[in-house]
DNA sequence: CAGTATCCACGCTGATACTG
DNA sequence: CAGTATCAGCGTGGATACTG
């Protein structure tokens, strides 16, 4: 019998992963940018400064719910600032910060990658596919 | 009453944005190497190619179930290659392609901008929780 | 207008056990 | 050694309804 079976090494391994994922800048960031709204938020508002509203419509298919919460979390993050206009109604304006301008050539980096690459990618996925049945 | 509800009109959108993500390859890639593995095994593989049990030894705390279905898709994306040798037992050996390689300096730039930028963001996020309790 | 609150469903991960 | 098969648990997103 083993002082620890695998099942206990891999958790264990897992737990410093975990605490690896935690400290690691870019897997934190990556993390951010591949949610799933957030890369369309940033991109929205690279256009233009945008209203909540404005953004439901730019941004089709979000929920309000989803909407709230990723913009709040790129507002925790630095990322967006938030301005409140006190109006009646209330006036709500999001717009990039300095911060989340940098994010923009990443952003293009990623692009550029994926249209130059993405073909290829295809095109091993349908050899793939081919190849077995 | 209206000819679509609310929800009518963002359940047609979104499925406007699943169209779109399916065709914008900039969000197929971000799917892709935001993936908790796809990015360490890029990197390991990055090191030098290896076999199964290596790899399941340098990303500690993968299970074999996500290490296989992991290096499979990678594969059929034509990152990695995957090499059988009928020894007894066999043996099997992953290692990056050149398009596996030249999505290299795409992570770097990700991890530059993280290490220079999500200090930024850290201070962000505490000032966020501080102000608001 | 700009959200908040609640609930449910689903997908995906990880544990575990077994195999050529 | 290099996987495959199966199953349970949980987080996450979306629908929906309500509010200052």
């Amino acid at each position: 019998m083993p002082t620890q079976t695998a099942a206990q090494r891999r958790a264990e391994a897992r737990t410093a992963y975990n605490a690896y994922v935690a400290e690691c800048p870019a897997r934190a960031l990556l993390d951010r940018i591949s949610d799933k709204w957030v890369s369309l938020l940033l991109i929205a508002l690279a256009e233009s400064p945008q209203r909540y509203s404005d953004l439901s419509r730019t941004v089709a298919g979000v929920s309000p719910k989803m909407l709230t919460q990723t913009l709040r979390a790129m507002e925790r993050d630095g990322l967006v600032a938030r301005t409140v206009t006190p109006e009646v109604p209330v006036r709500v304006d999001y717009a990039l910060t300095a911060l989340g301008e940098t994010l923009l050539p990443v952003m293009r980096a990623i692009k550029t990658w994926a249209e130059t690459h993405m073909p290829d990618v295809a095109e091993a996925r349908t050899r793939f596919d081919e190849t077995r049945p």
